[in-house]
DNA sequence: AAAAAAACAAGACTGAGTCTAAAGGAGAAT
DNA sequence: ATTCTCCTTTAGACTCAGTCTTGTTTTTTT
């Protein structure tokens, strides 16, 4: 456990990861405004380490930057296919359900589901 | 339609497309198997547009290169944690659910479930 | 057939993420 | 407390998928 690993835990747990979903380089910009010096490789390695451990979530994103999440909760993610807001939704059932069409023992997923949100969908109705 | 548009076209009618999941640089060596000089830009550039209209869909993948999919039948796929093996599964209620669940309407989806297959388990358990 | 628009080729460029070599701690053993 | 060993960090080079640019060719329109 070093200084360094501490801090990428203590921003994951604070209020400026809850709920949210923040790409590498804003984790690597956070940490740096605790300490100005640590490295962009320490920041991946510590993410790509917790990530296996399975303290976070990495979310792989269409031609950006992957994006992690704090959220101990299996859960899919809405994304507008206008704005690219993300929000999260809970699917309870999926796990049983793929066990029953599949006849295998999932671990864990990742949803993607694409729809227009209500703002951009008013903004493109009043053009 | 263009020489080159036509031939990724056929490319992904044939057997070397059917149920297969391809990146594109595998689609662009594909190619140059029929069409020597064609440019990587022009491979990209047509899997850009096949993707917007529906032709094909792109799959992200995590820390490699994107995949495509010519299968026009929406569908989740089971990614083996331990030979990153990909086979299709279908979920015909999936709409359906996260409709009932979020209230939105979703227009498409991407679903990654991570497992071990078969054959890995088989390996492990014998180690 | 000439002009305009679209697509292509070649290769430079971008940016997220990884790797490497050297230096710096952290914990263990003495 | 001191030394040893090993793992982590640093800084920056590197990789690789994918995009952009410039000039050229092809297609389409008139």
């Amino acid at each position: 456990m070093t200084k360094q690993r501490a801090l990428m835990l203590s921003i994951f747990r604070s209020e400026l990861c809850k709920g949210k979903h923040r790409t590498a380089d804003e984790l690597l910009v956070l940490a740096r405004e605790k300490m100005p010096g640590i490295s962009r490789a320490t920041v991946y390695n510590n993410l790509r380490s917790m990530e296996e451990e399975g303290l976070i979530r990495r979310i792989s994103s269409e031609g950006g930057a992957d994006f992690y999440d704090s959220s101990f909760i299996l859960h899919g993610h809405l994304i507008c296919t206008e704005c690219h807001k993300i929000s999260d939704v809970q699917v309870p059932t999926l796990l049983d359900d793929m066990k029953k069409i599949s006849g295998v023992d999932v671990e864990s997923y990742e949803l993607k589901l694409r729809y227009v949100c209500d703002e951009c969908k008013a903004k493109s109705s009043s053009v």
